[in-house]
DNA sequence: CACACTTACGATATTCGTAAGGATT
DNA sequence: AATCCTTACGAATATCGTAAGTGTG
């Protein structure tokens, strides 16, 4: 006997139950592929490495010692949680179980990911979802805090944990009324827009970040300031003024009485990241929504307008 | 990835464990006492023989993935769970733990058994005893029916199911009174008994079955019939008549107005066996017992006369 | 003498350690 | 340059199957 450096494999244990279970060398070894000394030597081995004698044998009968008894009741167990174990594992592998968890920007959450979870889930459906919508700092901290396997956000990281890749360029767009005068143009510029009645977002969206750096507030004709692209989509159909806003949101504004025309204005882009932990790997279900979503991944120009 | 046949030791687990905690290849292997290369090729037979991948690792980091994690619980309880299997079964074979169960004649359950199990439980004060003092029937039957790993009975076995080995043969001596006037001699015969009043035991005990069989009924002038040697060794005591008892059962006469002669009576034995299933063979300690039993067995003479 | 476990032994597979390779900080 | 994991490869070890051996009914 080894000094308690035992080395039991399962193959071992698969032995010694069909043994107990069968009494006969002879059958336990079929049972096992094995040849019958390869089987019997494998069974001495188990013994010399528990330390005990399992079974009692002569050339007629092959029983188990009492101490083989208990020791039956524990192989049996272990075989079955061995067994659940790797079905769980396989389970993952496999993606017939598991879990993802996503953040992601409400403008992608409502308008592009609903399509994309569901081609997921008819694919692999014992696997759970969680989608946080949520703005680009929060997607940020669940992906750190390790909350969300992985992140479509509108910045890129700031601290080193996390990784970013460009997921796709959102374009703007200007959303106006059928009757407007630039409703029938193929393009719009910013000066273009100038001198138009502006329906904004709240300052802290991006979106509006974005509009801010490229016709500098002095210049827009502001008429009011709204949270929701819902209601921004209702004044400017109301025809309270026009609005600017990423293609990617444009699915607020599909509308008979609305149009929506392609700004012209090459540096203006709201780049969306995909952000994961730097070490922690994705598991496989991650994995497998990651790649879905990069093979999903809206147009980089942005859907054509709905007109 | 073979098919379901996976075949994954406690060795394997155990580097598994040992990483997933150190995170690093190199002290893991260390633990485990191999080289690094023949470390990292265990694990990664071990991710082929479950087919998941389980640590991600490039030249830095070490970590689980989330798969890992997942198999590091169950591989955690398998591990504990194997351990204390094998604890278990030590302890067994150490004689730390166990259970013995025997079926006695009252006679050497009360005079000479207490000094042996005294003796065992000394040495083994983890082993739990079970005695039932019986007669010779029961005692068959409950070796026969498991529950007892061996008997000393005073009969043979009546199937084939049991073995027996004689155990110590049982002879005969006369009780009387120190003032009687056998009471001096070195040996009595039958004869010299013929006339004297006698105190019998019961018809059903197995001692007067073997003095029916030797004083033919007639002969003997019995004054009464009694079922406990201890009321036996009074009615002797108070001048009642005689009594001739296996030297076993003496223990019960001990007494300074008493004295014990043995028997000259050749073909006059108790023989008691040392009975045991044929297949079932004996636990560790039971075994240990048993060796006991036969080591401190009694004389085959019979202890001498206290006189 | 037929059946069933054990021993013997040469062949085959595995596993091991050393040394070299490659990647990252 | 130092650290750490991987690959390469010959050597040691373990395991396997065939064939002979042994004991029992």
């Amino acid at each position: 006997m080894q000094i308690n450096q035992s080395n039991v494999s399962v193959r071992d244990l698969r032995a010694f139950t069909a043994l107990a279970e069968l009494r006969n060398f002879t059958r336990a070894a079929k049972e096992c592929n094995l040849s019958q000394p390869a089987f019997s030597a494998l069974i001495r081995a188990l013994e010399d490495s528990v330390g005990v004698r399992l079974f009692d044998r002569d050339t007629r009968k092959v029983e188990l010692t009492a101490e083989g008894r208990l020791f039956l009741e524990s192989a049996t167990r272990l075989l079955q949680d061995f067994g659940l174990a790797l079905t769980d594992l396989r389970d993952l592998a496999t993606r017939r179980r598991g879990r993802v968890a996503v953040a992601v920007l409400p403008a992608l959450a409502a308008g592009w990911l609903p399509d994309v979870l569901a081609e997921f889930h008819q694919a692999y459906p014992g696997i759970e979802l969680d989608v946080a919508d949520a703005l680009a700092d929060e997607c940020i901290d669940r992906v750190r805090a390790g909350k969300a396997d992985f992140a479509l956000a509108s910045s890129r990281s700031t601290s080193a944990e996390l990784t970013s890749e460009l997921f796709c360029a959102d374009r703007f767009h200007l959303v106006c009324r059928r009757d407007h005068a630039l409703a029938g143009r193929r393009r719009v510029t910013l000066q273009q827009l100038a001198e138009e009645p502006f329906i904004h977002l709240a300052r802290s969206s991006s979106v509006r970040q974005h509009i801010d750096q490229a016709i500098w507030p002095g210049r827009a004709r502001k008429v009011m300031e709204l949270d929701q692209l819902s209601t921004v989509a209702g004044m400017v159909r109301a025809g309270l003024g026009i609005t600017v806003v990423p293609a990617l949101t444009l699915f607020h504004f599909r509308h008979p009485e609305l149009v929506t025309v392609p700004l012209e204005a090459p540096g203006m882009v709201r780049e969306i990241f995909l952000l994961r932990s730097r070490d922690r790997g994705l598991s496989i279900a991650a994995r497998t929504l990651y790649e879905l979503c990069v093979l999903r991944k809206p147009a980089m120009r942005g859907p054509r307008s709905p007109a």
